[in-house]
DNA sequence: CAAAGATATTGATAAAAATCAATATGGAGT
DNA sequence: ACTCCATATTGATTTTTATCAATATCTTTG
């Protein structure tokens, strides 16, 4: 059924895959590529709240709610994405217990992440909101100390909740004191360790 | 098979409902009373995440993620509250489709709400937080420009990300500006549309 | 390859907000 | 009413962070 009623689709890098605001309709599963989830905010302030690899699944919070989608999301690289109707999805949660299971078991391990990041933003400061993001990408996307800035810095700042140029004033410091490297484009974590520090003293 | 399986307690004042990091067996409904549902931070920096009034249900995230339960809560007034084992609750799920769809729009909502409020928290200042705070005493927990004041200011605080000195210092503005008239006990709305103006423009 | 446009960097300054320290106020209990 | 303790208030100061302006460095494209 699902097989039946889903649409493909490609995106380049920069291109908008949701649209905040336009009416939800359709859950969206990355089948490859990075893609930026974020909100539009006051006077064109974007905040982002995660980016999402393959086979990460966009149906979040507000699609019950009411019809419209409450977040943008774009492209960073090349994505191939798939779009699977809510109707359907309703269907098959009815229809599939252990789906609907895990479906909530999905949207409350997202909720936990957003929880998560609710108390880094809004407790920490820069410096360990931006450690903690070069450990997210480290860690939890690349898997590597030495991995492609796919961000700008402006980005970086709309993922930590900091202006662009306090972005690259930290990225200095931490490279002065020998804890990472960095290039526009790359980064190489030097000390993991010192870093982890950073991100938990906040 | 709910009825069998819950079990009731009261709870007064200020004490504990849930402790944050504690093996999480339980959803909590709230009978009656208001709690505060709050994020322990770093160095003793207290998050509070939302005020939950009877008839709510905390089943938050994190609850099917690993066994800890990501918040506390505590009651504000005196609090009748039920236990339900969440065996119990995956097996409603499981046998009833419409309890499931239920249940993933009542975590969908909540979501959005925790969506709402990071973007308030980051991208507002002290100002819009603070009035946006008091509009939501007044609309959505009292239904009234003219209301008790159920928390502390450092409580107020910890619900608008500011230190308790500065929630002081921005009522006192927003009395000069004949906004809002507040006692430590209590806060009349003098100017709701004022108040809301400074809400959005941040 | 050069020009144009975007992105990044740097420094100076201003704004926002926290912290610290002192004082005041309000209740609870005697 | 008086004392004690918690909470609230106020003012001075410091810290944190954003903003503005100028310059440098990429990147892309004709």
């Amino acid at each position: 059924m699902v097989n039946k009623n889903r649409y493909e689709a490609n995106f380049k890098p920069g291109e908008i895959i949701i649209k905040q605001g336009s009416p939800a309709s359709n859950a969206i599963f990355l089948i490859a590529g990075l893609a930026k989830v974020y909100v539009e905010g006051y006077s064109g302030k974007n905040l982002i709240l995660n980016l999402a690899e393959q086979s990460s699944i966009l149906a979040g919070p507000g699609v019950h709610v009411n019809s419209r989608y409450p977040y943008s999301v774009a492209a960073i690289t090349q994505v191939q994405a798939c779009f699977i109707s809510f109707d359907i999805i309703r269907k098959v949660i009815t229809g599939n217990p252990d789906f609907a299971v895990g479906f909530i078991e999905e949207l409350s391990d997202k909720a936990y992440k957003m929880h998560q990041k609710v108390v880094n933003l809004t407790q920490k400061k820069m410096h360990g909101r931006l450690a903690e993001a070069l450990l997210y990408f480290s860690e939890t996307l690349f898997h590597s100390d030495d991995f492609e800035m796919v961000l700008s810095r402006q980005e970086l700042g709309e993922m930590t909740n900091m202006a662009k140029e306090s972005v690259v004033r930290i990225l200095g410091e931490l490279e002065n004191e020998n804890i990472i490297r960095a290039t526009p484009r790359a980064v190489r974590i030097l000390d993991h360790d010192k870093l982890r520090v950073i991100s938990e003293k906040g």
